[in-house]
DNA sequence: AATGAATGAGCATTCATTCAT
DNA sequence: AATGAATGAATGCTCATTCAT
């Protein structure tokens, strides 16, 4: 059982990613059952063997992100340094992840319009607590007087913004290397919390 | 003649306003062409005297949407002023469409996914205008003495980023009013640029 | 009154030429009243105002073009001459419109799918009418001796149905001008009744 | 994964034949997924597991025919006989097909109306090939001094336009029964050779 | 665990037809 | 006599979902 059990998480995972992929290169609606099944060389009825229906997978495909972007970030912030420090290396991550799972990070743009009841708490906490993260190193930052923010709140929902953005005109193939990106959004963003 | 040809052009308009409200509560996908027909208390076949189909028809909601901002903008970028004083009445128009428009908007954010290639040239080229205005009052900061960027490209991109980025978080009836928003958009925006 | 209504004929009769080309080029289900209508410069719904409805219109030309044809074969027929003189004649009238009124001519060919009982009736017998001719010519040539067949009926059924098959191969651009072509068939239709 | 293939194979072959029957019953525009998946007690949407979409099944029960006809046609071919035993197989052949398959042959009629490039060029092929036959033998009759034709192309064309005229007279409960037609047609074809 | 097959609801689109003006 | 506008029925097609095997 355990070992039947582990490989059916292991399956799991494995449609997950592919999910992920087509969602990124489709969007929600424009990613079909059909194409996701195919991409993993099994038929469309297979998937409903792992999930229930396509919004589950959709709701499995956002949280899998999530919480993957989620560890990393932790991983940022509970490293050493001052709030400057961890500052930039969470910038990083959440940059890294920002260009990678463009759609499927899009699922979060109105996640009401594609998840239900049951599926909206989970997702809403989990990136309450994604954005939560920020907070705590602008509140480090404050304390330890490396930042001065009235709003603080105010001030991560427009780094958040800005750094959200990006999907919609950063190209990796254009002028602006990775490296010199996430250094601009360093650079930008600690002035705005100096 | 001009009388029908007037009285042609109020309909497309009123069509388009109620598909704009439509498209900004279902997605572009969710909207249907029955719904939208519904809401104006015409049939669907009716619609299609007014648009050749649907893409058609979402191409010139997006369109108007952002003639109409870009309207709002330029009158804001030439009336008398500082760069500072622009740029915030600029700030102040932007953020009352990106709440107001949602989705219209959103459309924005794969323009690929949904226009073909003939709409695709004038849509982005609308965008790329409205940036150039905010382009414009940077570059008159700058040139004044009021603004300090080394990035100017990039900050606009991040400022148009944040502010976008509302639809993900303001609600009119939380806690913060509109004006405060934009009060706190104008303050730290310009905290960017100074 | 009489002027108004020589006018209405001769809109009609306008009507009827253009209809008579896009069914030729569109076919019978491809005609659309909108084409139609734009070919004439005219509105879809001024064509009800000539004809009762598609089918009408359809009826119309159709009868309108076997009457045409019918005329011109009747000449041929009438006039002085040998059996094959007369013969050659028709079929010379005969492939002229089988060139020409391609698809109208096919409306022929399932009448019954397109035509209701009422129109059937006049169309069938313009048919029979005009095929009689043909069969005029075969008795008068077997009369004088010119022409000697056993099943005269069947022949002109298979000598009509060569013509009408050109439609299918004879491209005007081709290797075969219009005169050869029709000398050919005077040549082996007579081959046929001699 | 034989048997599945054939399964599949025999599903989509009885499909065909359904769909031949309501072509030849309301031409190709009239006829509808609905009333052809309807006759197979299939719900449309079934149709499409098997056929691409409606040109595709159009084409395949196209080509179904012809290749049919095809066999029977090369087999009266290549038996013995001299070229009048040959011919004269080959006539009785053809038209069963063209009393039993009135309207999908009739899709030949207008081949560049229904399909799209890609299918054109096999069907126009097929055609071509069994036109060719015809050829063939009446290559083969004059070789042998059976048959005198300065034309014969030309006359292949009449020979098969007149044939393919039957649909149009033919009624299997007339006065002519299948037998009599075919004797008829060999005697005046032969007569049009020799 | 997986699949092939089938289903049905839903959608965009077309078009003949109607009718008030 | 003509038109603009509206309609609704029909049609091809897609896709999530189900289920027996």
């Amino acid at each position: 059982m355990k070992l039947s059990e582990r490989k059916t998480l292991k399956k799991k995972e494995q449609i997950l990613m592919t999910a992920i992929a087509v969602v990124n290169k489709r969007g929600y609606d424009g990613a079909t059952m059909e194409e996701i099944a195919a991409e993993l060389l099994m038929t469309k009825g297979s998937l409903y063997y792992y999930f229930k229906n396509k919004g589950d997978l959709m709701y499995e495909c956002h949280k899998f992100v999530l919480s993957d972007a989620m560890g990393a970030l932790e991983m940022a912030l509970n490293e050493e340094g001052t709030a400057e420090e961890i500052l930039r290396r969470m910038i990083s991550s959440h940059i890294d992840y920002a260009i990678e799972e463009k759609e499927t990070n899009n699922l979060i743009i109105e996640p009401h319009r594609f998840f239900d009841e049951e599926q909206l708490g989970p997702v809403l906490q989990l990136r309450k607590k994604y954005s939560s993260y920020f907070d705590q190193v602008i509140e480090k930052g404050i304390a330890s007087g490396e930042f001065q923010v009235d709003e603080p709140i105010f001030v991560r929902m427009m780094i958040l913004g800005a750094m959200n953005w990006i999907q919609q005109w950063y190209r990796p193939d254009g002028r602006m290397t990775l490296e010199e990106l996430k250094r601009n959004f360093e650079e930008y963003i600690l002035k705005l919390l100096k």
